[in-house]
Formats: structure tokens, sequence, C-alpha cells
RNA sequence: GGCUUCGUAGCUUAACUGGAUAGAGCACCUGACUACGGAUCAGGAGGUUGCAGGUUCGAAUCCUGCCGAAGUCACCA
């Protein structure tokens, strides 16, 4: 990274004196130079002779010659096309291994980019967290610690749906058929108990409505409609929500149960307590298995309410208007979208109001200049509005407001529905993977003579890392198509490959710890693969930055799989320990100790942390 | 239907944000352990980047139009 400012400012201060040319650093792009020629890295000249108005190839030739006197880190340069190849001097091969002895000095130019509230997972209480879930919580996570290396302070937080209809349907469920029953009684986690009655309701509910549509009631419905009698089927599969509102009794039930909790019917009240503490416990034992935390957790309970007066206070500023039966409404057509309503008629939020709400309380509370919220894209349009009445409040965040839109996780058996059990359970993969792992452990020998203790940490370790880096490595914005056989995968582009790499390293550093400190300066014939590694590593910070700016930890995570690869290959092509002398064997220690701190560290930006032994 | 996003090898995907001959992994073939860990490495085969135009030194990437997929268009959350 240096490297390339350092060549950028060298040149641009050269067309300024020269042809009194101002450039950006946007003008200049590097890249490695390509295997079929000659050079390490590569400067793309066509940007620069274009406002140059001089022939790339010629100029090509002008700036590689002033660098070649300028640069103690160019050694040589040729130029193909407008391609301006650059060969470097053993001066900065050594520079750059010895500036990787402290990988945190990579990103000191990163300024304070201020405070950063970032929502991610948010889920609901009346079901288990499922892969969607996962999905969404390894990128907040991941995401989290990306912003803080590049400066952000950033402030984890989630918003935990722990009212309405769904959890309602759970108590009434839980009411009539659980008998009593508790996680502890029934040996089920918390929130698997109440995912449980979840779909015990349900069922429930459909057999209601199965019987229902034998009525005249049903009959009458149908008839009223107009429908023909072959569509009968397919009308009742549609109508289902409208016989939970209008004429079913357990729907009945469920509303009462809702007016009561609004009205704080001290039974319901307890019952609720009682059932979202199960689940809030089941949620911390996968959150601790996925290694993540919040710094601060809303409930919508608190929340649901918040935001009235920041309609309140639009609507008196004329932003907003109010129609005929009391409703409010903005008007976002002036920026191609709807109108959207932002309180009921008589008075009440909608799900917006409370978003505005929290958003406020968040600001009361830390005083962020940016928000990222991580949902799915299925709320895109939501968050588009969110944004732009934020933006007519005047919200002094309103500008750093983000969506970080990532898409569905789909089954090789179709979309994931909870409701008809084609979903894959948190707890269930990640038992899984760890399975896999410990069988894999099994057949091999690595982690022979380590403690039980120790052998079940390192392989949780690469069972989560095979998980998580299967699920990271993809561009976020994609829709996924999740194959569970895929995700337990060790070998390849996975996780456990790049642990590999830094397990190898740490084996043979565990043997030769002392030697590390010996003096370099006498190796000169620095071979290709290790100069690949060092141009590699240099792009480090500079990936990481990108994932940050692009809210996409997977260009870290494709990085690192490119460095544990190129390391794997430089492994086998060269000795270590016995290297042809002892200059090469201290560079290559030194070297091979560096790739491991990059591995590891960029591994720790995507929440995933290395065995020891595998 | 309107809007949004996405179409890259059989499958899963990358391409430094417009750069050189589109790069990997899986699966399939062939090789490499009397060398620091074979969860590894080397090699082979596999592509009209959905289709058709356009923009320019240069397009998977930007523009237009088709074709296909997903999402969304609630006084649900």
């Amino acid at each position: 990274m240096q490297f390339y400012s350092h060549t950028t400012s060298l040149l641009s201060a050269y067309l300024e004196d020269e042809y009194s040319l101002e450039t950006q650093p946007k003008d200049y792009s590097f890249q490695p130079t390509r295997k079929e020629f000659e050079g390490n890295f590569t400067l793309v000249v066509f940007p620069l002779s274009a406002k140059a108005k001089k022939k790339p190839e010629d100029f090509g030739k002008e700036l590689g010659d002033y660098l070649l006197l300028n640069s103690d880190y160019v050694d040589a340069y040729n130029v193909v096309k407008g391609f301006l190849n650059i060969t470097l001097s053993l001066q900065f091969w050594r520079d750059t291994l010895l500036s990787f002895g402290d990988i945190y000095q990579h990103f000191q130019h990163q300024d304070n980019k201020g405070k950063l509230v970032l929502e991610y997972s948010s889920p609901n209480t009346n079901k288990p967290l499922h892969l969607g879930h996962i999905r969404n919580i390894l990128l907040g996570w991941s995401l989290s610690k990306i912003k803080a290396r590049c400066g952000h302070e950033v402030i984890k937080t989630q918003i935990v749906n722990d009212r309405g209809v769904a959890i309602c349907k759970s108590m009434l469920a839980w009411k009539k058929f659980a008998k009593g029953e508790t996680p502890e009684s029934s040996d089920l986690k918390g929130d698997h108990l109440i995912g449980k009655y979840y779909v015990i309701f349900d069922r429930a509910l459909s057999e209601e409505y199965a019987a229902w549509q034998e009525t005249e009631d049903a009959d009458q419905v149908f008839r009223e409609k107009g429908k023909k009698e072959d569509e009968r089927e397919a009308f009742f599969k549609n109508y289902k929500n409208q016989y939970f509102n209008e004429f079913s009794s357990l729907g009945a039930e469920v509303r009462k149960m809702l007016i009561d909790w609004e009205k704080g019917e001290p039974e319901t009240i307890a019952l609720w307590k009682k059932m979202n503490s199960w689940v809030y416990a089941g949620f911390d034992e996968t959150y601790k298995k996925l290694g993540v935390d919040f710094d601060k957790t809303y409930y919508e309970s608190d929340t649901y309410q918040l935001g009235k007066n920041l309609v309140e206070q639009g609507l008196n500023h004329g932003l907003f208007y109010k129609k005929e039966d009391g409703s409010v409404w903005v008007d976002l057509t002036d920026v191609g979208m709807d109108e959207k309503l932002l309180l009921r008629g008589d008075g009440t939020s909608v799900y917006i109001t409370q978003d505005l709400g929290t958003a406020r309380i968040r600001h009361e509370d830390f005083g962020m200049n940016q928000m990222t919220y991580v949902v799915g894209n299925e709320q895109d349009y939501h968050f588009k509005m969110l944004f732009e009445v934020l933006k007519k409040l005047g919200e002094s965040y309103a500008e750093g407001l983000f969506h970080l839109s990532y898409g569905m996780v789909d089954l090789p058996s179709g979309k994931m529905k909870s409701r008809e059990g084609n979903v894959v359970d948190a707890d269930d993969l990640i038992a899984e993977v760890i399975a896999t792992a410990t069988k894999s452990v099994e057949e091999r020998e690595g982690m022979d003579g380590l403690s039980e203790e120790e052998k079940a940490e390192n392989i949780r370790r690469i069972a989560m890392g095979a998980l998580k880096y299967h699920l990271l490595r993809v561009n976020p914005r994609k829709r996924m198509l999740f194959d569970p056989e895929e995700s337990l995968e060790m070998q390849g582009h996975t996780g456990p490959y790049v642990q590999n790499a830094f397990v190898r390293i740490r084996s043979i550093l565990r043997k030769v710890d002392e030697e590390l400190n010996a003096d370099i300066a006498d190796y000169l014939e620095i071979n290709a693969e290790e100069k690949e590694l060092l141009i590699l590593m240099l792009d480090y910070s500079k990936v990481v930055e990108t994932s940050a700016v692009d809210h996409d930890p997977s260009h870290l995570a494709n990085f690192l799989y490119q460095l544990a690869k190129t390391y794997h290959r430089f492994y086998h092509e060269h000795h270590i320990v016995r290297a042809e002398s002892a200059y090469a064997k201290n560079f290559r220690l030194k070297l091979s100790s560096a790739v491991a701190a990059v591995l590891e560290d960029g591994m720790d930006l995507l929440g995933i942390s290395m065995p020891e032994r595998m």
C-alpha cells in the first residue's frame, strides 16, 4: 500500500512540474503484473497518457525512466502497449517484509470516521434462528470488525421483535396444549420450545380452518365472492388469513390476547415475559456458539410506540399531511416513490413509525453520524422510504444511513419457509458441521497428543471456520444457494484451507522460534514465490478498506484464500527449515510468520478463529 | 403490470470498480509423500460472460431493447 502511494506521489509531482497536470489518485491504476510479462507490478498508463495527450507507449517509457532515476524501489521497467511493468528492487522486498512485523502499521492512515451504529440479527421471538439469520449475523459481525479497523467507532445493536400477533400465537398454543411444559421439563432449548408451539398453533388453526370449510358459513362466503366451483380449493388456499381475522375462534383468542397484552393485563404479561425469557436464553446460546455479541439490544415492546412525536413534528412543519380519517401520510412521489402511511387513523403506529422512533432514540443514546442496517433485500423498499423520511425530517445522521441488503438464502429444495418446515435450523447446522469436522479429525493425526479440551476447541474452530467462510465468501447482495453438503466441505476454496496454511506455519515456527529475529540483509536471491507473497500482502489493507467501503466481507475472504493458496505453493516449492542458506532460512521464516499474521488477522475480521493444530 | 436486484465452465463462484489471453473451487481424468503437516501441490479437460445492438484505444463491467429468475408494490412486520 505505501508503495502505491509512494509511486503515486512521485509521479504526480513529476506531471505537475513537467506538464502542469493535476492528477488524482484515481488516475493511477495499479495491478500485479500478469505472469506472462516481466515485472512485479503494473501501472496502467492510458488514463495518464490521455490527460497528457501523449502516446501511451512513449509516455509509459517516460514515466518508467523517471521512476528508475528517482525511486529506490524500482530496478527496471518495460512497456507493453499502455502497460508499464515495473521490476522492484531488493530494497523494496526487504522493506515490505519488515513492514509486516506490525500489521497495524498498514492501517495507520485510517482517520477517525466517527460513530457507526450497526444493526444486525434482529430476530422474532416466536421461532429459533435459522440459516437466514446466520448469514445476517455473520455479515453484521464481520462488518463491525472491518469497519472498526478502518477507523469507525462501531456500536453493535439488534432490535428484537418481541411483541405482536406471532408471539401471541405461540403463547396461546402453549397455554392450551403445553400442560406447563418448560425448557427444563422438555429438555428443549427455549427458542425451540416456543417454535414448537408456534407450529402447533398453525396446525391447530389449519384443522379448524379445514373443518370450517365444510360449513354453511364457508359456502356462503364462497358464493358471495362469485367463484366457480372448480376454483374452490384455490380460493380457500388464499382465504386463510382473512378467515383468521373474521371467523376463526383461535384467531379471536389471539386478538384478545394481543389486546390484553397492550392493556398490560398481568397474567398475559407474566406469560409473555416467561416465554420471552426462554427464547432469549436460547438465542444467547446460539449467539455464543457463533461467537457474536451486541453492545445494546432494543426491544420492540419498548420502541413500538416511539416515532409518533417525530411524525407530529413533521406534520407541524408541513412535511406530512393528514387525511380525513385522521391518518398521517408522507408524499414521496417527488423522489419516485409512493405515498406512505405513517400513523393509522386511530393514532397507532405502523412498522415505519417505529423505525423512525428507534433511529431517533439511537441517536440520543449514541450520537452516531452513521447507521447501517443489515436486513434482507425483501425490505429494500421499506428502507428506501425510511431513509427518505428521515432526510425530510432533517435528522443529522440522515446522510449516513445505509441498508446492507443481502440476498435470501435458498435451499436446493427451494425457498425456506418456516411454516412448511423447509428450514435449516441454526443450532442443527452448527451441530452438524461440528460432527463432520470431528469425523475428519479422527481420520488424521494432526491433533494427536492434545487433551480432549484442546481437541474440541480446535475442532470447533475448524467447523465454524468452514461454515462461516462458506457463507461469507460470496457477495452479500447476491441471492445464495445453500447446499448443506457443500457447507461441510473442508477442502479446496474453504475456511479450513486457509486455516491449514496458518497451521503449517505455526507448526514450523514452534520448532524454530528462537531464530525468528535473525538478519535477512544478506539474502539476495528472493524467488518468484516469495515476491508473489509480498506483493499480495501489500494489498491486504487495501482489500480490508474495500470491504469496508463496499460493506462486503467477501473481498477479504477471497483475498485470504488467494494468500493461503500462494503460500501453499511456496511451501511446496521451497524448503524453509532446511533452506539452501541460513539467510534464505531466516528470510523464509520471517516471511512465513508475516503470512500467518495476515491470515490470522484477516480471518479474525471475518469472525473466524484459527486452530493451532488440525 | 410498475419499480428494484440478479443472469459468468455441469455445479458453487471471482474479476482490484472500464484494463493485457475471464481467474478459482467442487465434480471428472493424470501425476507428486526415504522433505518443515497430503485438509496440500503440479498438470489435463471444461467459456460466444442470457440474447441483440451501442459508447471507445479497450466492455463480464457503462447505455438501450428483448429473454429468464427473485423480491417488492399492506392502516403486516
